[in-house]
DNA sequence: TAAAGTAGGCACATTGAGGTAACCTGCCAC
DNA sequence: GTGGCAGGTTACCTCAATGTGCCTACTTTA
C-alpha cells in the first residue's frame, strides 16, 4: 500500500533503457499502440478463438462500427497481426485469421487479464480511498 | 506471415469472455489504459530503478512537460501503482516510489519489450511490404 | 421489382490526450 | 527587497482517435 523497498530490478528493462527503448521511434510503442487502441484487443480476442469473417465480427463486437472494424483490421493486417483472405464464395467473402505472430502476442494479452483479474479490486479500492481525501 | 492453423487457444482468454471481460467497465481497461499513455510506462520504467524525486524525474524524462509529469505521477498514484511521499527537507521535497502493486506490474512490461523486441523487425517489414502494394 | 445481406468507402462532428506558457506558494540566499 | 528553486496549478490550444450517418456494388431471395 505504501512505498515497497524495492525488489531487485528487472534487468532486461534496465538493460533496455540503455538501448535507448525510451525514445519516440520506439518499437516498443509499436506494440503498444496496439494494446491502447479501444477495439484492437478485442478483434485479436475474437480471432484467438478461431478465423472469422467480417460479418460475424461485426456482431461479435455489436458495439463497434462499421468504420472502426474496417480501419482496425486495416491496421492490424498491416503490421502482421492477422491476415485477410478473399473467398470466391457467390458473393465474395473475406476471413481474417491470426497469422502466426499475432498468436504468439496472445501470451501477453492472457497475462494482463489474469493480472488486471488479480489487482483490480484493490486498484479501485485504492481509487476510491484516494478520491475520498479529495 | 500468412494465416494460422491456429494453435489452440488460452483458455483464460475464452474463460475471460464468458465472465465478460470484453465490457466497457472492464478492469483489463483500467490497466491498459496505463499501458496506453504515452508517459504512464515510461515514469514506471524510471520508478523501477529506484525511488525519485519530482525534479530528478523530470531531468530522467526530458521530454515531459511539468503539467503531464504532475498529471501522469497522479494518475498512477490514484491507481495505487506508485506512493508519494513529502518529506520536510528545507524546500520540501516530494518523493515518488513504486508501491508493491506498482512493482508486480513491472514483469508484464518487460514481456512486452522482449516480445517488441523480438518482432519489431517483422513488423516494420510487414508494414513496408502492405504500404508497397498501396 | 424490391428487400436484404455481403464488404466496405467517404464526410463530418466530437472528444479527450497531450502540449505551451504563465502564474502560484513557500522558503532560502543575496 | 529581488531572484531562484521546489512542486505544482490554471487557462488555452491542437490534433488524432473515435463515433455517426449515408453511399456503393454485387448477389440472392421473395
Amino acid at each position: 500500500m505504501t512505498a515497497t523497498p524495492m525488489n531487485e530490478p528487472i534487468m532486461d528493462l534496465v538493460a533496455a533503457k540503455e538501448r535507448g527503448f525510451t525514445l519516440d521511434d520506439c518499437p516498443v510503442r509499436d506494440v503498444l499502440d496496439k494494446l491502447s487502441g479501444k477495439w484492437a484487443t478485442l478483434l485479436l480476442f475474437e480471432l484467438h478463438i478461431g478465423p472469422k469473417r467480417f460479418g460475424v465480427l461485426r456482431r461479435s463486437v455489436p458495439d463497434i462500427s462499421q468504420r472502426m472494424l474496417t480501419q482496425t483490421l486495416r491496421t492490424l493486417e498491416r503490421d502482421g497481426f492477422i491476415s485477410r483472405t478473399v473467398k470466391p464464395t457467390k458473393p465474395p467473402s473475406v476471413e481474417y485469421a491470426l497469422t502466426d505472430m499475432g498468436a504468439s502476442f496472445m501470451p501477453l494479452i492472457a497475462e494482463i487479464v489474469a493480472w488486471a483479474d488479480q489487482n483490480h479490486e484493490q486498484i479501485r479500492l485504492m481509487r476510491r480511498t484516494f478520491d475520498a481525501v479529495e
